[in-house]
DNA sequence: GGTTTGCTTTGACGAGAATCAAGAAATATG
DNA sequence: CATATTTCTTGATTCTCGTCAAAGCAAACC
């Protein structure tokens, strides 16, 4: 079992303005103490729950990278999102009481466990707290909007150029750089997820790599021009 | 001005199981009442917002049919989703407080208008609407993902067929026919939805037809073969 | 009622991405 | 450390879908 349990307080986390407990009072953050005590370690490979698991809890990503995916019954295999330190997975649970996509580990990690039932009562005590849940679920949707838009009106180019960008913009919003990353999926993860073949990934990335906008060795990925990037993104914004 | 106001009761409505007092009892039902308190009429092409429009509120739709759709600075536009009775519009607003898509009405409609910060401080009285609104965000967020997944993972044909079974699927819910439906939406806005131009989506119309498997005469369609689209969408599922 | 306007269909052609295939590089494994 | 396995790159070819163009319909508007 890759699973360990270990007493964790919100109140001293480092993530608080990442997580949940943003703009929470000194009693509100105490409470919620009580309520996220568990930690679960979820190795490389392995899954924080599978499609079809039964919803219990959301999980608060405190170190590691994730990444979510949906499949149909033919096996066909979407993923539908990247999940990094301070963000939030799980929601897609509430609706049927059961997750409807799979989230696996893309390096060894650690969530914070989030009982959804303690959450939505703590949530009718503090509205900040539940405003917080709220906010965290229409991001969400927004965000998968986003998504909707790259791969149903976007080119190869233009969706990996948004992707990467979205990327290290995160990254950079957790102290990391803004032009270095390392990828944590493989090339066939980031097709899956951007509606295009892992040599088309591969083509694209060598097409930039040519025109000398990023460097990329493998996982190793280096901005050289964000303008390129976002110019790849934004095709005639002179309009 | 489209709008009007209009007082009602939820308590009343036909449409109860549908929209968001589901499972209330008699008390709760009579509260909400109270803060459901208005209707808007939004006329055939009229915004009932607009991407940038400050959230104040949710709604419900009572009648009609809508799209929303999210805009790229570069002009770009992606149809997010189509809406009808009793489904809910808006959760988009409330990260940032303003919507991130617009919502168009394909024809004459009536919402009922929901102000949020009254369903949030109804949902700290009553633990079942507080549920039933994190439903709604979650089922949301799932439909998301499945259109990810039709966006990622499938060819043009395996689009429009999980498509039309997704409409005829949710008309059926609403008492209509399982096998004929008007589309409220245009080829291009169908095209936008499901990431094709609109050239595609009639050729695509054309052929289903060849094949026997539907009638199409501009907006009306009937479905001769459910399973035979159904064989579209699951291309082997004899594996 | 006739004309304008918007929507839809269909054809011809071309571009972009998928597929198939092979080899190179990196990582995991014993 | 050597081998096996996975991941990545690149080339050649195919095919799906987009683009451009023209014509047909249907509804809307004087």
């Amino acid at each position: 079992m890759d699973i360990q349990t270990i007493k964790v307080a919100c109140s001293s986390c480092n993530l608080r303005e990442l997580c949940l407990p943003v703009g929470l009072s000194e009693e509100e953050m105490i409470k919620l103490d009580n309520v996220i005590s568990t930690r679960r370690r979820v190795k490389r490979g392995s899954a924080l729950f599978n499609a079809g698991d039964t919803f219990t809890s959301l999980f608060a990503v405190r170190s590691g990278f994730f990444k979510t995916s949906v499949t149909t019954p033919d096996g066909r295999d979407q993923v539908t999102g990247f999940q990094m330190t301070g963000e939030v997975l799980g929601m897609d649970g509430i609706v049927h009481d059961k997750h409807s996509c799979a989230a696996i580990a893309l390096e060894d990690a650690e969530v914070c466990v989030l009982p959804f039932d303690k959450i939505e009562s703590l949530s009718r005590e503090f509205s900040t707290l539940q405003h917080h849940v709220h906010k965290i679920m229409s991001r969400e949707i927004v965000r998968d909007h986003g998504v909707m838009l790259l791969l149903g009106s976007m080119r190869a180019e233009e969706r990996l150029a948004a992707f990467l960008l979205n990327l290290v913009q995160r990254l950079h919003a957790r102290g990391f750089s803004q032009s270095e990353l390392i990828l944590r999926m493989t090339r066939e993860e980031i097709g899956s997820y951007l509606g295009m073949k892992l040599e088309t990934v591969s083509r694209t990335f060598s097409k930039f790599m040519d025109e000398g906008i990023i460097d990329v060795k493998q996982r190793y990925v280096h901005i050289k021009s964000t303008q390129g990037l976002e110019a790849i993104v934004n095709p005639h914004t002179t309009n």
